[in-house]
Parts: structure tokens; C-alpha cells; sequence
DNA sequence: TTTTAAAACTAAACCGATATAGTAAATATT
DNA sequence: AATATTTACTATATCGGTTTAGTTTTAAAA
């Protein structure tokens, strides 16, 4: 109904430029040498009424959208949305606000949210990068557009990121697994090159290898986990190498391997042990509670939206390239032990 | 690095108006009566250089952003993420975006969301109101912003709505586990006057009565569900009344109800019968599973997208507000029991 | 043949901000 | 007293589109 008042309307009213008018509320007041009592005029006016600028015409002369746009798996992933508030919350310290997106681990989806937000003028991208994205990625990058990648990265191209140690954490936990006495340890995966699943699974060919362990890898593709995750995980199950744990390499394989066992009456730690990569809500909820490899959520958005302001803030320089890893750790519950 | 180029090159590469490009990228070609031979030149051109259009420019000056704002209370939630999903799917078949945010059920928070995003020029807002926003609410009506309310709403404001027959789902719910031979089925919700609790409330002690029960009531405030739920809920099964049955007013309240069980080792359903409003995923791994109240999620999508979009397509017209409420339905498991 | 109408296209205003390049008056300098 | 500086502001171009109000050329009608 009311219509919006703009910068011309309340120059008018005051009786003096628009050019002085925004230059008082973007603060460069002193700067330019305005009086205070003008300033103060300004300001008190455009309080009382309530004045708010145009963003978008804002946007389109500055080239700024104070908007982040972040990429990741799923947002009901208690791991990204986790990652998700804390990112959030950073950003919003800095004047920065964060749009979101999930890209489902569809390299056309999200090539297609990149594009859409790139349209939209985003500021900077943080990105949990899907597979054969690497044409996306390489055209932000040579677009400068700040750019941020988590949770997996490729290794051929030269992009800020930000990982947990995933090589070091799976050895971590499946050591601990072969120290309660476990010799049949199964590797539950995704059937995916991505550099976090690719990382995680060479932890554990490598620590099995260390003890002289015979691996036993099963993988599932991303897009069929609801429908084969189980059956798959049954007949893992029903080899004649009978696995006497599980190591799953998500933290939504572990819920399907849950059901599995649940459906087998196989239980958990007696029968079988079983660790989670990736922590979730509901595992203090079993009985025994899941064990998981939780990585250090807060520290990695610190570190996320560290690099990607870096960026924004310094677009004109050549950068090194930053690529951090932080270790990861377990919450060691109940679904694992000593082994007589 | 490649500079981005505008209608303005376009026109002058092919000698013709700034006009004439931006009528024929935007399909008004036949409308205003320009050639065919014209027509396909540009289009064939821009498609060649894969022109884009500056969506801010163009959002400036038409005062449309084709892009909605969902509020939810929680998009991690399984109920929520899932009208996301529909919402978004639905959305984009029209051509629209959608742009979500998360109350945490906190007015300040949420209020400062819809002023952002109105801000930000969002076409219309579809909102899971939390409690105290009545002011906000009002102000968006005033101001003629599409809108639509879902899950919830407020009994004094006309708006466009969608929501579950919360009462008569709930009603049904406790009816069954009446039938079940359950007596004193308690009722634990959230400290809230929202229109959902209220209803499911209504429901419940509405049954209770028909059936001449005593009705039982646990309620904890939303903040504290974290700190205080677990607690409340063990107070609850102490009294002197034996509590032979559980309603949770929402999904995350039956997690913290189900850890409550774990701890004390009660056991569903024999011990105790549970039954929760609102999905989860996890709900089927539990042994037994959790029976609970389930929203028809794509009906109830399909519906918040189609009054919104009338409204933003017949902003002009005073239209009718239109109310609608469809049925919820039990997802039955095992968690509750013929008692003998 | 002149007038009218239709067809095909365009100049310029506008959306609402910021940025650049000035200007007028007051004060300081020579 | 003449010139240079500083102080306090401002006119106008610009971002990149859309929209309004024309204009020119050609064909149809009088």
C-alpha cells in the first residue's frame, strides 16, 4: 500500500542532493567532509521514517550482493546442516548472508544451482562438490568468483578447501576396531570417486594392510542407496567370510545398515561391531550407542568462511591457494568392544 | 576475467535498438510486430554468445525477483525438508526460486528474517509462523505481499493457510490406542500456543473425555526441549498414576521420549505404548518401529504453492483468502499393541 | 493522388541506488 | 588585494535492463 520511499524522495523532502543523502547513510560522511548537523538531519529522518534502501539497485551499481551461497549434500544431513548453522552464523557476523542449496549429489542439479546463483550475483561460493564438476568449478575459478570447497575436493585443481582428515580418521577408528580383537572388518561405501570416500577407504585398505587383514569392501551408488543399500548389505552379510564388524562410510549407510541388522535379528556390539563415519542424532538413541567419526564441524566453518572472505576481500590479488585439514575424532559409544 | 556482456553490446553488434533486443529476448516479438527474420538473428546471436541477462537489473526495474521465501521452523526436520523438496519442485516448474531460512521457532529471529528477505524483494513468503509474529504477519498483509501459512496459523488473522487437521488426526491417534485397551495415556507437547499444538491438544483431551479417561499432560517449553525434555518426561513416568501410554505432540519430543525409555528401560510396547505426531525416518529402525501421525505432505505442498502463485499472479484483484485443511493419517507400527 | 492505417523498429525515461567530477562560499596564504 | 585552499555540497553519468511513446516506411483506403 505504502509506497516505498526512495533516496530522491528524501532528498527532496530535506531540501538537498541525493548524492549527499547516500553518502551520509553509507557512513562516508566524515570522510567527504559533511557538516554534523546535516549528517545528523540525515540520519534522524531516515530512522524516523523507517528508510530502507534498495538492495537490488544497490547490488547492480556496487556489484555486491552481501549473499554466500552454499552448496551442500543434503541440508537435512545433520553433518551439513550443521556445518550449515555455524557457516551461518560466521557470515552473518560479517555482514554476509547465506543462501542455500542441496545438491543431492547430481552434477547437473548442481551445475545448475551454480548457474542460477552466479546469475544472481552471489558473492562467493561455498561448495561440498559433487563428482564431474570439475568444468563448474574450473569456470568459477577462472572467473575469480571466491570460492570455498569442504567436505572434498579434486585433487588436480588448485581450489581453496577445507576437509577432514578422512586417511587418518578410518585408520584411527578401524585401528581401534582390530585392537578390541575384530579381524573381519567390512568397508560399507559409496561407489564414488569422491575425494572423501576415495580418502576414507584407503584408510582402511592401508591399516587392514598394516595388520595383515584381508579387506572386504562393499560399495553402493549414491542415487540407488534406498533401494539397494539394504540388500546389498545382506548379502555382505552372507558370504562365507563371516564379518565380525561393520565400518560405514556415511553416516545414512549406517542407518540402512541398522535396519539390516535389525531385520537379520543380528546384534550389536555381541555379533557384530559396527562404526559410523560421520555422527548422527540418533545414534545415542540404540542400544548400544552407535560409535562414530565426527569431524570438528565448528572449526571447519571457521576455517570455511576464513578463506572465503579472504577471497572476497582481496579479489584483485593473486592468492596462494589454501587447502586446510582438520583431524577428525571418535565418539566412542557402545556398538563396538573387547572381543574374548 | 571475460566481461560480461549486456543488451547494450548485443544491440550494438547487430545495429539495432537496446528496444528491439530486450522485446525480442522476452518472446514480445510477435506482440509488437517485429519481422521474423529479426527475430531469429538475435535469438540465434545471443544463444551463440550465451548471453544472460543481469537478473538484478531486470529484478529492478519490473519489481519481480521470481523468487519465493519458505520460513520453516527447522529444515532439518524430516516433516519440513520434505515440504522443501515439494515446495521447490513445484515452484520451479512455474519458473519461480525458493529461498529458505529456519525460525528455530524464535519470533526476533524469524522477524528478522522476513524483513531481510522482503529486503531482498522475494515475490511472496510461505511461512510456518512461530508464536508472537501476529505484528509481522499483519504488516505483510497490509502491504499486499503473497503469502501463505502452513502447519500453523493464527485464528485472528485472515490469510491463506494450509494445515493438517491436527484435532481430528490426533483424536483418531488416541482413539486407537483406547481401543488398544490404553487408560492413562499421557500427552506430552510443547509450552506452546500455536494453532497445531493447540489443536492436537484439543484433540486429544477432547477424546479423553468422550471416553471418560483422565487426561495428562506433560508440556515443555520449545528452548528447552534440549536441556529439559529428558527430564520432564522421567518425571512424568514417576508419578503415582502409571502411565500405560505415550503421545508426543512432535517427532523430536518421541526422540527424547524414546531416550527416556532406553535409559529406564522401559520397554515398547510392552511396558508402555508410543505413538508420535509427525514422521521420522528413524522411526522404522526402532524395534519396534514407532507408529505416528503422518501429514499428506505432497497434497499439502501442491496447495501452498497454488495459493501463493494466485496471489502473485492476481495481485490486483481482492480475492477471497482461502483456508485449507486436509487429513492426516497413522502410519501404523508396533509400538503400541492389543493390551490383554 | 492524398490520407489513413499497419508494420517494423527505436529514442529516451525509468527503476533506485553509487561514483565521478565538479562548484560555490569561506578561509588561508602570499 | 589577489590567489590558493579548504569546506560543504551537488549535478550527472552509470549499473543493465524494461517500458512508454514515438517515428519511419510501406501498404491499403478514400
Amino acid at each position: 500500500m505504502k509506497k516505498k520511499v526512495s533516496i530522491k524522495d528524501i532528498a527532496a523532502h530535506l531540501n538537498i542532493s541525493i548524492t549527499t543523502v547516500s553518502l551520509i547513510l553509507n557512513g562516508k560522511s566524515k570522510e567527504v567532509g559533511l557538516s554534523d548537523i546535516l549528517n545528523e538531519k540525515v540520519l534522524k529522518y531516515t530512522k524516523e521514517i523507517g528508510y530502507k534502501p534498495n538492495l537490488l539497485a544497490k547490488s547492480l551499481r556496487t556489484g555486491k550482493t552481501k549473499i554466500i551461497c552454499l552448496l551442500v549434500e543434503n541440508i537435512a544431513d545433520p553433518f551439513f546442516s550443521s556445518i550449515a548453522g555455524f557457516v551461518e552464523e560466521l557470515a552473518t557476523q560479517r555482514g554476509y548472508k547465506i543462501i542455500y542449496g542441496s545438491t543431492k549429489n547430481d552434477p547437473a542439479k548442481t551445475s545448475e544451482l551454480i548457474s542460477l546463483f552466479k546469475d544472481r550475483h552471489v558473492d562467493g561460493f561455498i561448495i561440498a562438490p559433487t563428482e564431474e564438476l570439475e568444468a563448474d568449478i574450473n569456470n568459477l575459478l577462472s572467473e575469480h568468483v571466491p570460492l570455498v570447497l569442504f567436505d572434498r575436493y579434486y585433487p588436480a585443481i588448485d581450489t581453496d578447501q577445507v576437509v577432514v582428515d578422512n586417511f587418518d580418521s578410518t585408520y584411527k577408528a578401524i585401528q581401534m576396531l582390530i585392537a578390541q580383537g575384530y579381524k573381519n572388518i567390512a568397508f560399507v561405501t559409496l561407489e564414488s570417486d569422491q575425494s572423501q570416500m576415495h580418502d576414507r577407504l584407503g584408510g582402511y585398505l592401508k591399516v587392514m594392510e598394516v595388520h595383515g587383514l584381508t579387506p572386504c569392501v562393499q560399495k553402493i551408488a549414491y542415487e540407488s542407496v534406498e533401494q539397494d543399500a539394504c540388500t546389498l548389505i545382506k548379502q555382505l552379510l552372507s558370504t562365507d567370510i563371516p564379518v565380525d564388524a561393520l565400518f560405514f562410510g556415511t553416516n545414512y549407510l549406517t542407518l540402512k545398515g541398522l535396519e539390516v541388522l535389525k531385520d537379520l535379528d543380528i546384534a550389536v556390539p555381541r555379533d557384530i561391531g559396527v562404526i559410523s563415519f560421520d555422527d548422527h542424532e540418533v545414534f545415542k538413541l540404540f542400544t548400544p550407542g552407535i560409535t562414530a567419526v565426527v569431524q570438528p564441524v565448528a572449526l571447519m566453518s571457521e576455517k570455511i568462511v576464513e578463506l572465503l572472505l579472504e577471497q572476497i576481500d582481496h579479489k584483485a590479488d593473486v592468492r596462494q591457494k589454501k587447502k586446510i585439514v582438520v583431524p577428525g575424532f571418535l565418539n566412542v559409544r557402545n556398538s563396538t568392544g573387547q572381543k574374548k
